[in-house]
DNA sequence: TTTGTTAATGCACCTAAGTTGCATTATATT
DNA sequence: AATATAATGCAACTTAGGTGCATTAACAAA
């Protein structure tokens, strides 16, 4: 691959995500890009946008990928460990601007971390009440 | 179902975790039985030994699921959130018997949580000064 | 504006993890 | 030994994700 262009898939794509924190499973994005945009291109553009540093991913409970554009990061490349948050009653998925330490383990060399939280997000938790 | 049974592949599947920590994919699991036990079958003595609490599993990086006989876990149950480490150099991943607290995050109701850490484990560590 | 280069896309086909239905086998009970 | 049914094997299926290649579209140079 030489110079990379812009092209409407790649404008597409960042546009699906706007300024939420919320996430996407790439099967989720392929569905919604039906017609528009092939399955195929979806996963490169993902990929790209990911290398870009734009987009980051992570593998969900059920092992989907789940894409998410997150702004509030704390680190300002797209290998940082910030945890995502998953709801158990409604199914989204989210960045949480949080930062957790990553403990000392003995006789190892911890490098990076995932961390995933399962829950009731802000909205499943009103609707209870209502 | 009805009542359970023992058999020959519930004790061999026990078997093959023993005492360790380390973790298994349900991929190797299938290797490892071939001519001896069916995928299929392999897959249902895995959710079996779940549901019995004496295997537990996650989820992977890459979308595999793991499995372990976590010994020093700290819950009784096996629906307790310790983490998992998995090596960068040689693959193996295994349980920690760490306790990692579960932060409040707004607005949000925190049930559960999957911790999984990366980096370089002992042996490998090791391998290094040879 | 037109032309040439090549990155980006679409399409068809593939791979592999995990699941399901059903016939067969093995275990336990009487 | 006869019976009931849990456990297993087998084949076929589902689906996330990837690959090779022909076609299309973006951009630079003329």
């Amino acid at each position: 691959m030489g110079v990379k262009r812009k092209t409407k898939s790649v404008e597409l794509m960042l546009e699906t995500f706007g300024q939420s924190k919320n996430a996407l499973t790439v099967v989720d994005l392929v569905k919604r890009f039906e017609g528009k945009m092939n399955k195929t291109t979806v996963y490169r553009v993902l990929e790209r946008l990911e290398d870009e540093g734009k987009l980051h991913s992570f593998t969900g409970k059920d092992g989907l990928k789940w894409v998410a554009k997150c702004h509030g990061c704390i680190s300002s490349n797209h290998t940082d460990d910030h945890p995502h948050f998953q709801c158990n009653d409604c199914g989204i998925s989210q960045c949480l601007s949080l930062d957790i330490s990553i403990p000392k383990v003995a006789n190892h060399k911890i490098e990076s971390a995932n961390f995933l939280f399962f829950g009731q997000c802000e909205q499943c938790l009103n609707s209870y009440s209502e």
